[in-house]
DNA sequence: TGTAATACACTACACTTGTAGTACGTCTAT
DNA sequence: ATAGACGTACTACAAGTGTAGTGTATTACA
């Protein structure tokens, strides 16, 4: 299994409108902006006008691109679940937890209530996890990206 | 231990800006708008304007208040750091893994590679944390916000 | 007691995000 | 060919965010 490189683009970063955006298009890809529309009706109730309108501007920023057939354009994403997820992960950890992953966990002990299964679970997940880091590391000393981030 | 309550407000949310604020407050909590600024110099270089004028938003948006003794402001935080982190962690957790924890983990797992510490310090933690949940919840069903949350 | 140094309040502005209207082009079936 | 139906582009606008200038009040020191 061969491990993606992470750490090159500047890291996803979604609103919420395009998190929901996305997920329809992760689901239908490819797909016209009335598929999509169509999708999110019930749960945001948004007018094809304004999914079109963040569409076009995620595409823009390049986080969807466009295929033109005729007068259709079909639309996918050019991030997959992954990155967004990362991205979405690690902003939160860099803001709230000072980018490690040890305090955050630390945190979710001290002050969380975990119900017991998730506890269990992620008990259980951590375990496999050291295995999996042990003997995927094993060639590769990874040069996590540690430190700050970009400079404003 | 008196657990506390959580899940009444509608949760913290912080903008990248806000979270800077809040730590300089927290650290030196009463303080002057000037010594915040001082604080986020090297970091930011924001000018004094700038933190005032965020800061004094913040003061609207209820995050942050203000004492007034003389001609001087002193400004403390509404919400602990604790609050705030929780805000920013099931943010995240509800956009990107569905509001459960259980997805996140199995992401990390699947997607990240952890360093073998990060990884055992993980473990470490997750099996105290077992432990905790354990006697910390044998008292308390613990009704746990389950679902979607906010009606928009 | 006037002047420099502070701190403050007010104003400004560009950009992003959420949200949508509207007019115009293009198939498609009558 | 023509009217719908459907899709597209363009425009709009208010709220929120990042960022800062400016003029005024207050203090402290010479």
């Amino acid at each position: 299994m061969t491990r993606k490189r992470r750490a090159d683009k500047p890291s996803v970063e979604l609103t919420e409108a395009e998190w929901a955006i996305m997920r329809a298009v992760w689901q239908h890809q490819p797909c016209a902006a009335g598929t999509v529309q169509e999708t999110l009706a019930a749960s945001k109730g948004w007018a094809y006008s304004t999914v079109k309108t963040t569409m076009d501007r995620m595409v823009d920023k390049g986080l969807l691109e466009v295929r033109k057939i005729r007068n259709l354009r079909l639309y996918s994403t050019t991030v997959g679940e992954v990155e967004a997820k990362r991205g979405e992960f690690y902003r939160m950890l860099k803001r709230a937890f000072d980018g490690a992953l040890a305090p955050m966990v630390q945190f979710l002990v001290e002050h969380e209530g975990l119900s017991a299964e998730e506890a269990r679970q992620l008990r259980e997940v951590a375990r496999r996890m050291t295995q999996a880091a042990k003997s995927d590391r094993a060639d590769d000393p990874h040069p996590r990206e540690t430190g700050d981030g970009r400079a404003r």
